[in-house]
DNA sequence: TGGCTACTTCGATAACCATCAATATACAGG
DNA sequence: CCTGTATATTGATGGTTATCGAAGTAGCCA
């Protein structure tokens, strides 16, 4: 499962007519996910420890929310294509996704 | 109200620190704006309308949802400061806050 | 095997959200 | 002032989500 394939249709949206249906449901769950408060900065905590990732464990302190909630958090953050989880041993390894918002990206630059 | 002060509180995150929890709550409405289909359509319809923005009568129709469902959307991004409003007799247009994803252009580039 | 730690899943609950029909407000023309 | 058109608000409903405690799974080590 873990480094497993998630996220898996990538492109779409080349600049032209108007948002398509399909095209607004490929960006929803990418601002959905960033859309929650502990999410967002979850995100942001996985970003800044850049190559290696970051723990889980290092993730439940200080956000303020019991484990299992932040475990719940990062599977929508999996799940939406914005970080990938590397097993190690007994835990998990958390880093961003490379082009994880690319294509919030390609929205905001239309 | 229309043309009111709506998302009066600007600037803060200087690319420097983890995001705070209050940077986080600046950046949350954003997304949460713009994590729904409709209006993230109905977004793009504004944008791609230019300076001159559109009128609520020809975003009702495109988007196949009930005209009060696409006022309360309006009234979401207009509250998110993503789009405003402005009233010209029995009918009103609707246009991109110019500096709408500034916010989100910022966080994305950190 | 057995126990320890890290993490996930389950079940329940309360809060939130999208949606519509009905109703209300605002403006323009007669 | 009355009528029609454009937009907003209200009230109700069904669906989704954030949260926690409790229970389950998975890997390490002795």
């Amino acid at each position: 499962m873990y480094g497993g394939g998630m996220a898996s249709t990538r492109p779409v949206q080349l600049g032209k007519g108007p948002l398509s249906e399909s095209g607004a449901t490929e960006l929803v769950p990418l601002f959905a996910a960033l859309s929650d408060p502990i999410r967002l900065r979850l995100f942001d905590l996985v970003r800044r420890a850049g190559e290696g990732g970051i723990c889980s464990c290092d993730l439940t302190e200080p956000l303020d929310r019991s484990q299992p909630t932040i475990s719940h958090h990062l599977k929508v953050l999996r799940e939406a294509g914005l970080v990938e989880a590397r097993r190690d041993g007994t835990w998990i390894w958390y880093s961003v996704e490379p082009r994880a918002l690319d294509a919030v990206s390609r929205f905001i630059q239309r």
